[in-house]
Order: C-alpha cells, then structure tokens, then sequence
DNA sequence: ATGGTAGCCGTGCTA
C-alpha cells in the first residue's frame, strides 16, 4: 500500500505532471494540498480515469485539499473541528476498508503563519492545537492512520540546507517545532526521520533565488503514522526527480509504503 | 543580496 503526499501548486496547473506521476509511481493513495481550485474546478474526470475515486475540499485562490484513493472511501470528512469560525480548506479525512481493517488518511495544509508578528502565526499555533487534539482522540481508536501533508514546519536543524536563514520564520519558531514534537509525544511516528535520520533529505526548494540549483532546500511535507501504522512501515522515498520536470510544484511527492 | 518566482484571478494576495 503506496501513500503519498504532494503539495501540488495549483492542481489546474499541475495536471499533466500529475497525471504524468500518477501513471509513474503508482500510488493507491495520494493526499494533495494547495489544489487552489473550488470543487467544481477540480479536474477529476482525468484523474478519475486512472482509476481513483476523488474527494475534494477545495476554496477559491488559495488552500485547498484532496485525497486520490485506488480504494473506495468508506468516509469522508472536510474541517478540522475546533473552530467553527475557520473557513480555510485546509484538511481532509478518508477512511477505507482493507485486507487487515479500517485505514484513516487524513490530507492537511497546516498555515505557513509568517509572518511571526502577526495574526497569521496564532492562527497557525491555534490549528496545530487543534490538530493535537484531534490526533489524541483518533489514536484511541487504535487503528492504522497517516496524517500526511503540508506542515509547514522544519522540526530540526537537519531539515534545512540552512537552518540559521529561517530563525525569524514561522516554519522554524520554537513554537512551531515544540508543536510537531507534540505530536510525536503523543505516539506519532515521523515516517522519513524513522527510516533515516540523515541530513540533507528535502522535499521544498522555492522557485525563486535559484534555490532547486544551489539544493537550498527544507523537508516540511510529512507523513505521521500511528502505531499501528508504523508497525507496517516498509519504506519510504522521496521524488526528488519530479523537482526537476517542467513547470515543477516547489514541493515534491513523499511516499510510504505500508505492509497489507 | 531585504530581491527574487509562481498561481489564481483580475491589476493584489498568498506563499
């Protein structure tokens, strides 16, 4: 069981490298994040057509996110809950049947939250609050889940080619990082960091200062498995190559392999 | 080096 996550850019944009990975890497199932695209936007026939079924929660211009699922979802639900008044699309929640049981993957944007001094970055901390409370609860279903996505967050020196450059940046505040540890705490499995804890695996360069030529990179796209899902982890990879291919997303695919 | 690029959608906002 191949799951993967890739903050796409703009799936309308991104359709033919989409599509183009799709037919390549095979994925069952494939969380997106900044689809900006509405619902009824989402190019789904084509996707559709390699065999997914599509479950979007899209807004206009911005955000966005979808889960691509070979397996039929059993459930789908859109929002993070704890706060009605967030209307930014932001997560996404699948449950399918498989051989061995029930499969949560959830696709999550959490807010970039730059800058620091601003609303924006209490808005980030408050989702990731959020996000904790909601994880504790689904861990007691002790079931396989993958919380897979955008973060927005480097946990550790090693995730950047340089650290030092994001100090005053919210993907890097102690704030930031003690919140993803939180989650790790909690008995979430950093599937990347537990195969190899290697420095130099990246999956954002930005477009712009050449940053893909000088492998200024940093790993913020993650995939947390509970337990039970870590328990089946057999691999993981990084699409570095995909970085390369005409009109890139500045992010890359990340996929874990699960046994059964 | 306080710029630079990209997507969406509309001439600015977000990242």
């Amino acid at each position: 069981m191949k799951i993967a996550t890739w903050n796409i850019n703009g799936v309308k944009a991104r359709i033919d490298n989409l599509l183009h990975w799709l037919r390549e890497a095979e994925p069952d199932i494939v969380c997106l994040q900044e689809i900006k695209s509405v619902d009824e936007q989402f190019p789904r026939e084509p996707i559709e057509s390699l065999g997914y079924h599509v479950e979007t929660s899209g807004q206009k211009g911005f955000n966005g996110v979808a889960i691509l699922s070979k397996l039929r979802f059993d459930e789908v639900t859109r929002g993070l809950p704890g706060n009605d008044a967030d209307e930014q699309a932001r997560f996404i929640e699948g449950v399918f049947s498989t051989k061995t049981g029930a499969l949560r993957v959830v696709s999550l944007y959490l807010p970039n939250g730059n800058p620091v001094a601003s609303e924006k970055f209490a808005y980030k901390l408050g989702w990731m609050e959020r996000l904790e409370g909601w994880t504790r609860a689904r861990l007691a279903l002790e079931e396989p889940l993958v919380l897979a996505g955008d973060y927005n967050i480097i946990p550790e020196p090693a995730d950047a080619k340089n650290a030092d450059a994001w100090l005053d940046d919210a993907l890097y505040q102690p704030e930031s990082r003690q919140a993803f540890r939180r989650l790790t705490n909690l008995g979430m499995t950093d599937a990347l960091r537990s195969v190899s804890d290697q420095p130099g695996v990246y999956t954002f360069w930005d477009y712009q200062a050449g940053a893909w030529q000088k492998n200024n990179g940093i790993r913020i796209d993650h995939l947390m498995l509970s337990p039970e899902a870590a328990d089946r982890l057999s691999s993981t990879s990084v699409q570095k190559h995909t970085r390369a291919w005409e009109k890139p997303s500045d992010h890359v695919p990340v996929v874990v392999e699960l046994a059964a």
